[in-house]
DNA sequence: GCCACACTTGACACCAAGTGCCACTTAAGG
DNA sequence: CCTTAAGTGGCACTTGGTGTCAAGTGTGGC
């Protein structure tokens, strides 16, 4: 009986606390940039000590990088729903479609891009984004190898992990070509493109 | 007449400290891992003093990952040495054959290959590393795209980052893959098989 | 109302990576 | 021998991050 409120009740409030924590960050990442913003004048701006800050978040760069932990996952669930006939490289194209919905809310698209270049304005979190996409490819590539498997191809070799590579690399290059054009195509005209130029045996 | 050997001469004893230090270092994170090793005692072992370690590298991380930093310039090379005519991917594809001359070298491939498992130990190590390949890959993403203008096709768009990302995905694919099994097949052999996956328009 | 309990918080101390500054040595050239 | 420039080390300082402990805060049971 106990054990049913109580759990989402302080994972709501610690919710709140980290939504807060980052609205507060993002203005000071705005204002004075990432790296010349303490973690001190974060938690102070946010009205609690450095230490706790910390148990919110387990480092600074995890304020602004943490919400792609959930986004592997959810490629994940995408590509799981795709019909298992279909050509892994179609399949993966598909499965990106997820990252319009994320563009679609006007609102939260503004807030997400200003985090996007604060996270290319800083080598630091550029690097860890770039591990963070690692990791999720890493999710994935089993995925690919089991649908080759029905494919009747080779599984064993470094040909999934090369193709989850090669998707991601395309939704990279257009993702960096869509935010420097100044966004008036559709980012999956951009994606087409890219993922276009590629012929993938399957 | 004074401006001739002191150059040469100040930059050979700094490498010769540069190779000391990574020697020494080395020995020190196969004993006891990078992140339990601190500046202090590299620069302890190495006899000088904290302080100088940092002249020498501009960081704890450089020290392992520096090497790469010509990496870039001389795949640049490579790739300009192909002939202009030739298919982008066929070119990429041989312009990896660089990296094999690095492998090859029996001795110096024990220390590199040593130096590589300690870069995958460590998070922080990982997440620079793939920052480096990520540049390199911007200083060949030009390259590309004049190439494929001359064969006549669009240079502005997503696509010659999409390219040499897609290429980078199955060399990185190869060499994961090949550090895994146990090197018994030679690794051109991987990364033919990864990056004959995909047909590229051209 | 009160006690027990778990959870949260803040304060303090501590470590490691860097950086700036300054004084000292050392070696090369006149 | 002296001057000058480079290398070096010591020191203090900033910042991110962690461990520990003691004080608050609420919630349920009595």
């Amino acid at each position: 009986m106990t054990t049913e409120t109580p759990e989402p009740m302080r994972d709501r409030t610690r919710r709140l606390a980290q939504m807060e924590l980052t609205n507060v960050a993002q203005e000071l990442f705005l204002e004075r940039g990432y790296e010349d913003t303490t973690v001190d004048q974060i938690a102070a701006a946010a009205g609690m000590s450095r230490r706790t800050f910390f148990r919110y978040f387990p480092s600074k760069d995890d304020l602004v990088i943490g919400k792609y932990d959930l986004f592997g996952d959810r490629l994940a669930d995408a590509f799981d729903a795709r019909p298992h006939d279909e050509p892994v490289w179609q399949s993966l194209r598909r499965t990106f479609d997820i990252t319009l919905e994320y563009v679609q809310d006007e609102r939260q698209r503004a807030r997400s891009d200003a985090m996007d270049r604060i996270v290319e304005s800083s080598a630091q979190l550029n690097a860890r984004y770039l591990q963070k996409m690692q990791r999720i490819q890493e999710i994935l590539v089993g995925r690919v190898a089991d649908r080759l498997a029905l494919h009747g191809l080779s599984t064993a070799g470094a040909q999934p992990a090369a193709i989850i590579g090669a998707a991601f690399a395309c939704l990279q290059a257009a993702r960096s070509t869509w935010l420097q054009s100044e966004q008036q195509r559709p980012f999956s005209d951009y994606l087409d493109e890219a993922m276009s130029v590629f012929r993938v045996i399957d």
